[in-house]
RNA sequence: GUGGGAUUAGCGUAGUUGGUUAACGCGCCAGUUUGUGGCACUGGAGACCACCGGUUCGAAUCCGGUAUCCCACCCCA
């Protein structure tokens, strides 16, 4: 087929025969965001661009070389967001939800555009779940909230993730950690790669996790920040561990992992796993003390986590773990005639308006070619409705998966029969 | 941005010294039952062999370039 165009690099289609492993997933995530007590909240696929520059931060690649970013026809500059965090964070100084009492927790969906390159568990256009808190400076915020991504987690059904913890300090803690890190590379600049030679100035925590061989052996007997945290971060840090070991959640700290954007401080975690590819990260998340006043805002200590729809699928596929089936057609009306269509029309409304779903031929195929089609769409019912039918007012119903059919008026009487039916057992009404 | 692999009907594939109408399975449509599905049988539709250019009497098959997809680096969800 001579298509003018396909899609664009990097996006995916999500076919209709697909979609009901997306709502699975999505249905899991809302039960347990409000379980915690989270409401969603739904902003703009694009911003001004500096709402990302300011709040992800300039020295980040993902601020740096993957956004996309197009000027208006008014000339202002705005930018597809690479992330949900920010844009939550300005829809809530800009309604100024603080005044309604703390903390705000929200809860998000969004599509995320990067321009980068596709592989394994990479998209240009990609889709996270996640959790903002705002207005809490508590341990124990940082432990609920990963106490929640656990639990979404475990509600999916997924095995071998591993959660891994940090604390990444606050500003006058990394400030001395960052000197200590210079000095320590700075001993080894004739070995350090070039990336990393460039970062040992501007963000030399960014050297822990490079992964050219040479560079992660020098990493091996750096610093660590563990031991350079004031004494505030590090109780933060112990009381979040308390916390979670209270709630039996398991994690190691790593001190190395460090996250790509700028606004986090103390808390940094990630939820981890080897069976997708190289892009293995499901969930990541943590503190983000300064955000809220770097975007303008008083100081407001906040928090919060985004997973990848689309990896935590592809775990939930390489694991085997299985999404119940999408519904299946209930009822399957066959029809001979022009009067057969008409009064179909009727009483197929009658039954979905019981929350089922029911079908007739829309096409125009003949009585066995209709029957076929019900019985490839899984229908658990059919019904042949033509002009015996209709002079009788009766139907013999059939269940498809037995064969065996009962006689039924066509009467109002009709749906409530099926009313009773439900779709998530094998219960009939005796057919 | 840098590498490696791939690209033949909707999907999965065969076609490997270049040679008449490009094959098979699944799927789709129709018929075998002019009032009934799952099985079987029969028939049918559907591919300018990713695109552009080159070599050749002749290319899906050889060469070059481009695009897309997959995987990895980088980075991150």
């Amino acid at each position: 087929m001579a298509l003018i165009t396909k899609k664009i690099k990097g996006t995916e289609d999500v076919l209709p025969k697909q979609s009901y492993r997306w709502q699975f997933i999505e249905k899991i995530m809302r039960e347990e965001s409000r379980a915690y007590g989270f409401k969603e909240i739904r902003t703009p696929v694009f911003e001004h661009t500096e709402l990302f520059a300011r709040g992800v931060g300039q020295t980040t690649d993902v601020v740096q070389k993957e956004m996309y970013t197009f000027t208006t026809k008014g000339g202002e500059s705005v930018t597809l967001r690479p992330e949900g965090t920010a844009g939550a964070a300005r829809a809530v100084l800009e309604h100024a939800l603080d005044n309604e009492g703390l903390p705000i927790k929200a809860s998000y969906f969004v599509s995320c555009y990067r321009y980068e390159k596709p592989q394994a568990g990479r998209l240009r256009e990609f889709h996270q779940f996640g959790l903002e808190e705002y207005g809490t400076k508590s341990p124990a915020a940082d432990a609920e909230l990963i106490c929640a991504a656990q639990s979404v987690l475990d509600r999916l059904g997924l095995d071998q993730i591993h959660l891994e913890l940090n604390s990444i300090g606050c500003p006058e803690c990394r400030a001395k950690y960052n000197q200590a890190l210079r000095e320590y590379f700075g001993q080894f600049k004739d070995r350090l790669c070039d990336t990393c030679l460039s970062r040992l100035e501007k963000n030399p925590m960014r050297l822990l996790d490079c992964k050219s061989p040479q560079d992660r052996e020098l990493a091996k007997d750096a610093p660590k920040i563990t031991d350079y945290l004031c004494e505030e971060c590090e109780n933060h840090f112990s009381e979040v561990k308390r916390y979670l070991d209270s709630a039996g959640i398991e994690y190691t700290v790593n001190p190395k992992i460090v996250r790509g954007l700028d606004y986090y401080t103390k808390t940094v975690f990630e939820f981890v796993t080897d069976c997708i590819g190289a892009q293995g990260t499901v969930c990541g998340g943590g503190r983000y003390d300064g955000l809220i006043e770097e975007l303008g805002g008083k100081h407001m200590p906040s928090l919060g986590f985004a997973m990848g729809l689309e990896r935590l699928l592809m775990v939930m596929d390489a694991q085997g773990i299985a999404i119940p089936d999408d519904d299946k057609c209930a009822l399957y009306i066959a029809t001979m005639g022009d009067d057969a269509k008409v009064k179909a029309f009727e009483l197929l409304r009658r039954v979905r308006e019981c929350g089922l779903i029911a079908e007739t031929d829309v096409v125009g195929r003949g009585l066995r070619a209709q029957m076929k089609y019900a019985d490839k769409i899984g229908a658990k019912y059919s019904l042949v409705l033509g002009d015996n039918e209709l002079n009788e007012n009766k139907a013999k119903v059939k269940n498809m998966e037995t064969g065996e059919q009962t006689e039924l008026a066509l009467d109002d009487s009709f749906a409530e029969k099926f009313s009773v039916l439900n779709l998530t057992d094998n219960s009939s009404f005796g057919i």
